[in-house]
DNA sequence: TTTGACGTTTACGTTAACGTAAGATAACCT
DNA sequence: AGGTTATCTTACGTTAACGTAAACGTCAAA
């Protein structure tokens, strides 16, 4: 009833291996309790745990992933750490953006190809049917 | 007039090292034409490297550069290549699909983070005020 | 003619992101 | 008790994508 996980069921459900989530907690963007010696995982880690496999889809570095999920952890008492998030939050939205514009024009030039290739396509197939 | 480029001239424009340039080579990205022992790099090739660069953007490997370049060069008369080739730039077209819906999702929170981190820093800087 | 500016090959070094294997521990099943 | 299964730590190995350095070629300007 405790809402907690094992290594190995968060690794099945993400399908990774139990090495790279240890791993991530090595580079300090996971951080689960401890029931003596294991791991234990509670949701808030799985949560985390999902957002790194989003940033890795993205392309984003472990190093830059951890900068991401920190935003989501910002004490919002201090003014300093605040402007200076706002900021990281800012460049992140500009590469994303750019990132966006790339990824519509590659769909773009990939629709454009594949159209001519299948028309290519079934003009081959009306000339093996005579 | 020639209209070509040296490989110094390539890495100023694209923000990339000679070396950089020449490993691409190596690993079957570009062929650029030989005079001498120098390499010259024609306009075909700085449209290649243009692609290469997006795809880095984009989070691809080279090697899956490699082959979403090479989706530029299939020879229109193989039918085993067309359907292979179609198949490829499904793939393609889904994964970059994906990567849409993620940055959209991401830059969705981002821009709920930062409307709340910005709304609390006025909220300080009225108190300030006082 | 020598001195740069640019180019070449060859080869060893580096970092990120894990893989893989060894050996120890601890809980559970029979 | 003994065996199986899951977990742990430690540590060396691996791949991609270059960096860095050495040692050499070449051509035009001073």
């Amino acid at each position: 009833m405790s809402d907690t996980y094992g290594i190995a069921e968060l690794a099945r459900e993400f399908d990774v291996t139990t090495r790279t989530i240890r791993f991530y907690e090595d580079k300090g963007l996971l951080a689960p309790l401890r029931k003596g010696q294991r791991r234990v995982y509670a949701p808030r880690d799985r949560v985390r745990l999902r957002l790194i496999m989003r940033g890795k889809r993205l392309g984003f570095s472990l190093e830059e992933i951890r900068e991401l999920i920190d935003l989501y952890d910002v004490d919002p008492t201090e003014v300093t750490q605040l402007r200076h998030f706002l900021e990281k939050i800012r460049e992140h939205k500009a590469v994303l953006t750019r990132r966006q514009s790339d990824i519509h024009e590659t769909l773009n030039e990939m629709g454009r190809i594949e159209a001519q290739c299948s028309s290519l396509l079934s003009d081959k197939q009306k000339q093996r049917a005579h």
